[in-house]
DNA sequence: TATGAAAGTTAGACTAACCTAACAAATATA
DNA sequence: TATATTTGTTAGGTTAGTCTAACTTTCATA
């Protein structure tokens, strides 16, 4: 049995494995920045996960997830993703509010209620911020990789995940009603600073930034 | 912010004072009996939780919630038979299963998770077990206090909410098709024993014990 | 009403998760 | 390549919640 806190190292280290993919591998202080503790309070806790055979982690070395470290962190990760599903879809919550309470609900102890969940909710296979759902088996759905700042003008895509999850840009896209699923035409590109102008669905096109463009995975 | 731990002393309070409405006070060893723990921890606890003005505490005396500790303890409720109506009527948990993981759920902290969790079910009144739902504002409906055991022969009457939660309880009436709203026909009582001949919905009738009669509430 | 049992408290210790301050190793760069 | 910066570790301390063992108060009853 895992406590709350191990649970949340190992998830952040599953996340920071996603964010380079060529490079799994993260740093202490990288850890404690992550998780908002000191670099000597992480040291002392992937000590104790390497005890339990979660991480391999040697002094002053990369820490990385075993075998066991990343099914375990996978299934927070699914449930995490599955709470965020609920509170969406079926509480009614705006996409800015669900992180916060899932970061709770996902340390929930019952095989049953994450199947259960699941089921509920038609087994869906993305989250309402477009990241996949990883399913019961640890087997994690194919995700868009493309960025929208990758397209060219004139062509067309949908919103397929957003990079980007923090409040700010999650209530930016709320007020230009965009959301996962939304078509969004490529109007021109501005080579000067890497804007584009864009179409929403089928509202006037308007002008957004690189760091924008750059936060969405769009597929085409 | 209460902690994890100081929410289940006075959720424990609260029960223990519904299970006396005269006497609505409890002593330590009680709590500790009621939580498990040991009764020097739930001293040290109790010491704290009078600081923070949730409980009336004096060395050697009786223990009471006062207004905050009762309005906390109420909320906590609340969330909890919330949960167990949710986990039994949306993912189909049997009634001997929803307890526990709601002892996990009762603790997640977002007001608007539980109000919106409340108008997902439809303004439930009761839980799985018939046991009152508090209202946001920390009113609780009216229940049913007349046992089964206190039906006469020829009486029928329907079942409202059960006394005793154990599994092993649970589990019978659930093999004898028994559930919240069953309809109960005493047949005879047993002056001898106490023990009562009844008859559920329409099947034929079978003798029950005191010790089940004494755990039924029933409303006539 | 004196006394032994029950109920409750205190003191001291442990663990998990955190901290700060000081130090050590690794790496980047002048 | 020597050194400054970054990165990571160690040592020692704190707090919340728990424990055991010894002690004190209260209460029931002989």
């Amino acid at each position: 049995m895992l406590s709350y806190t191990e649970e949340n190292y190992l998830k952040a280290l599953l996340k920071l494995s996603f964010q380079n993919e060529e490079r799994p591998e993260a740093g202490t202080n990288e850890m404690a920045a992550y998780l908002g503790v000191k670099p000597a309070t992480a040291t002392d806790m992937l000590k104790k996960l390497k005890e339990k055979d979660l991480v391999t982690y040697k002094k002053y070395g990369k820490i990385l997830l075993t075998e066991s470290g990343k099914k375990n962190g996978i299934a927070i990760l699914r449930k995490h993703r599955l709470w965020e599903t609920f509170l969406y879809e079926k509480l009614d919550f705006s996409w800015d509010e669900v992180h916060e309470v899932a970061e709770q609900l996902e340390h929930i102890q019952s095989a049953k209620l994450v199947d259960k969940l699941e089921e509920f909710l038609g087994f869906p296979e993305f989250d309402p911020h477009g990241d996949p759902i990883p399913k019961a088996n640890g087997e994690i759905p194919a995700t868009a990789k493309t960025l929208l700042s990758e397209m060219k003008a004139g062509q067309t895509c949908k919103v397929a995940a957003v990079k980007d999850t923090s409040t700010l840009f999650l209530q930016y896209l709320e007020k230009l009603h965009i959301t996962i699923g939304t078509t969004l035409k490529v109007i021109e590109v501005i080579a000067f600073d890497g804007s584009l102008s864009i179409q929403i669905e089928n509202e006037e096109p308007r002008s957004i930034s690189m760091k924008f463009a750059e936060s969405l995975f769009v597929q085409s």
